[in-house]
DNA sequence: CTCGGATCGTCTGGACTCGGACGATCCTAT
DNA sequence: ATAGGATCGTCCGAGTCCAGACGATCCGAG
């Protein structure tokens, strides 16, 4: 899926759109956007990618997970998931504790620093997301939400009947 | 941008949407969905990638470019760009022309069958959308596009004043 | 108790990505 | 004519990703 390359132009960037009526090719443009806006945040406040603020919110709600699950959670590979955990763990944000009741797994958990930076990170998201949607009305955003997940979810639904 | 993992789960397979409001996921779930999709029909037939269509689309209006120029058209670092036309031409799909009026520059251009592969694609593509689209009346396709296409332009937009 | 198989986290090998360097070629100024 | 610099396609090296292998650990059958 990570398939097309990182806007590092300057100068022709919207050009990713030069297809406008493909869904697709959209979504992928809109969604590298969005990614490539974050990510500059992400950077600013020590994290390294979308993905470690993902791990990180997905963390924050407290829920005891394996690290397999947590990796099913968020869509990363448990194998990559190694080195974010990594990451985060040296700078910190998270701890990994042995479950006494079966030693082969390991509990992420997010630190109190770890919730300090998640937060900080989840306004710049806000406010990346205000800009990437301003000017556009609360009902139209409602639907493009919608839109967007009942695309992820059908084609879920979608596969097995194939 | 290339950040998330691809789904080669087959059950867990609707937990890329755990975070149903946050606009970045959802754009890269919708985007993974569609993605995952297409790769499927793209090697059915011969293809890669998404990507090796995009680039047969993006030839298949006979336009002359160069691989600078293509590279930037389609979002496709100018190196990567390289592998996709060898592997294009090796399936004698395109053709990679010397400009003689300027010996540096190789025009690629799409061969008669590469036209029809390109085709084919095309309404394995159209297929998938109809069924990402299932039951979503024109209109708010026509906003779904229209937003997306804003989303990824604006933030385009908004970098340089930044 | 113990043995075989399943499941956890981690490691490793091969493939891919992309910034920077390279030769070939062009263009402009002199 | 030619030297210097810009621009093309390609190559190389460091970094990343992920399928599969591996040790550690758990669990159930006997």
């Amino acid at each position: 899926m990570g398939t097309f390359a990182k806007n590092t132009d300057d100068t022709e960037l919207a050009l990713c759109a030069a297809f406008p009526t493909d869904l697709t090719m959209l979504l992928h443009a809109a969604a590298g956007r969005m990614t490539d806006d974050l990510d500059l945040a992400a950077v600013e406040m020590g994290l390294n990618d979308v993905r470690d603020w993902l791990v990180l919110a997905a963390l924050d709600d407290g829920r005891q997970r394996t690290q397999l699950e947590l990796s099913r959670v968020v869509c990363v590979d448990k194998t990559t998931l190694i080195s974010v955990l990594d990451r985060l763990e040296k700078h910190e944000l998270i701890v990994r504790s042995v479950d006494p009741s079966d030693r082969r797994v390991r509990i992420p958990q997010i630190t109190s620093t770890g919730r300090k930076v998640y937060a900080k990170f989840a306004v710049a998201r806000d406010v990346a997301e205000a800009r990437a949607l301003n000017g556009v009305d609360q009902a139209e955003r409602a639907l493009l939400l919608d839109l967007l997940a009942r695309i992820a979810d059908r084609q879920a639904a979608a596969l097995p009947a194939s």
